[in-house]
DNA sequence: GTGGTCTAGACCACA
DNA sequence: GTGGTCTAGACCACA
């Protein structure tokens, strides 16, 4: 059943202006004003302001020395070494999980639905299907520490690419299938390498997107 | 830009539960006890409580003489009447809109994501927008008794409909152009006609959907 | 017989705080305030909280930003438009009634004591029994969705009209009279127009009612 | 020089918990309220729930159903896996430095004052000097994503087994010395082992601090 | 500081 | 046994 729980209004806004940023309709040096945001999503500048820090932990947004907030010009260097850290935290997550011989039977199922979807090659539902195979991995540890950054992460430009890019998921569902059956078999080595190459393909994937 | 507010709890529940419902994963007759359910979510009595009251309010769920919920039988003849009457009310909005001459740029942005997304074939993106175009109608007019009427009514079983449905969005497409282009041209008696036509449709939709 | 059952407190409250906001005793923009009115009616707040919401949903009261309620302003326009659709969900009642053939004898009795108290000019006694006429239709049908629909639009503004306009039962007597007979000799196009007909001449009670 | 900047009333609040935490001043499961905590700190509720939002994000802490908050039981293995990924955004953002031919004069001075207070065996400098150096890594990319990361992992079990471990940075001082080295002589795959090395050993300091 | 929402736990009413 | 109601206490959001 549908996970349910308590959500925060600074999340729903920190994730409407993180996709404004991976997608470039926020662009880089553009200056984000607290209160101008607060006004335009009738909002109290409370959460806003909650948001915009989190965003600027996140490294979507940067302080002026005046104090205001602008758009981080993030290259692509920088976002492929951060999805080589996911991958690194993905696969320690799946290390837990074969250590602990945790149950995948959810993770299963949702790939069931991955593959359903690709066959039928209904695009969007596919890509869903895909964000959430990720996401079940750091679900199925339940470990704070990893877990969490694992999720924060993802959410980020893992999260736009397999959700945008035009490459669909119909071209990485190979390296998909290999990481479940890696996963499956425990063979550990193999298993590092499909993540591995998973996350560098995504980083093709969003440098294809955004253009050189 | 997304709308962003306060996502209640017991809402969220009540999401869940609807859906399950009307996709007949919760059959007819079965019954839905109130604590149980507390402790699958993790979640306290007082919000499932909240929930089901407004899910047999909807008329989704029903009150046993022994105060037991249990999921109402719908029939198909129910169903189709309550599809009627949104067609009604959506039409009573787009005839505020006309006599208030109020902006419908929203509305008419989401309609060209839509044609976008079916050209595309990109069927469940378009599923999303079909969905949209219709709660942008309510939104665009601001108007509390019905507009609220509106919404909730389409999250059942039109909502289900739209983002289910075999056939697809393109085979619903003419209808919902003739819907913009009605409320563009300010045609009221084609208007109406349209809508009416669209919803019945809906409801052929949904008894395919479901069987005989 | 009346219907009894469990009258839950909530709903108490939401009856006294509707009638006060279509009277007028409770003024558009007025701040309702959930602590202070739970100390007022001797409750806690969870009771009242519920009431609120449930007037919120029906539209006599809204949310703003800082989370207060206030009552909302409702323009006869909105109004009239509401009363148009409770006509035809009346409506759409009532051809339940004709296709199932239900059995309409209760419906018909209280038409008699309706008629009785007109004629004795008990003009209170005669407001209650055509407020019954109405409800009746939907307790007639056992109509899960439409039905419950029926009951909490008509405990609005029609409800309070029925109850408290200048122009007694008496003026409406005729339209009342035309609603049962086509009802018996199912006369649906006739019934219709009736149907809509009496729900004008209420939009226009309650204008007068409460003036330009 | 010290970086001298804005520092948060919530960001020390965060300091002092999480090291808590750590050295299991606060033990799991024991709870935190937020109003309680404010008092004590004499601080208004506001950045002290901040506080308490970071850490649950960095999984120190965690929320109840019932939303108090209360220390996460932490694994050794879970922080032997934190401390890889830790090693490997350290090592990456190295390697953006030796990409970027960033300069690196700022880290060497760290070094040299590092191994002035080793050999002086002014161990609590040196502690100082040793957590410094690492922070000069990301400091010295200016690397948003990654940097922010670091830093904040950094600040956690790290921070705390370097400046409290009762093996010294004495023990250590041959890992950083290799570390450096390596760095400057661009020797990128020592760096590696280099960097891995050091924080499995700081790993088993922990280990050795808390007990088996 | 105020109001809204949720949790936990208690008791009552009904079948 | 199930649901309704209430209290006390916690957190979230806004001013």
């Amino acid at each position: 059943m549908r996970k349910i729980g308590l959500v925060q209004t600074k999340d729903q806004i920190a994730d409407v202006l993180r996709e404004y940023v991976i997608s470039g309709r926020l662009i880089p040096e553009q200056e984000i004003i607290q209160e101008e945001l607060a006004e335009q999503l009738k909002l109290s500048r409370t959460p806003v302001r909650e948001a915009l820090q989190l965003l600027e932990k996140e490294g979507y947004l940067e302080r002026l020395p005046n104090r205001h907030m602008r758009v981080r010009a993030t290259t692509l260097d920088e976002i492929a070494r951060a999805l080589k850290i996911i991958a690194e935290i993905e696969y320690e997550l799946m290390e837990v999980i074969l250590a602990r011989e945790l149950d995948i039977s959810g993770l299963n199922e949702i790939f069931g639905k991955y593959m359903n979807a690709c066959g039928a090659e209904r695009i969007d539902q596919a890509r869903i299907h895909e964000f959430e195979i990720h996401r079940a991995v750091s679900e199925t540890t339940g470990f704070g520490y990893l877990a969490n950054l694992h999720q924060r992460l993802l959410a980020g430009y893992p999260g736009y690419v397999i959700m945008n890019s035009e490459k669909g998921p119909a071209d990485r569902v190979e390296g998909i299938k290999r990481i479940m059956e890696y996963l499956i078999l425990k063979k550990k080595p193999e298993l590092k390498a499909a993540v591995d190459k998973y996350y560098f393909d995504l980083a093709v994937c969003y440098g294809i997107l955004t253009g050189p």
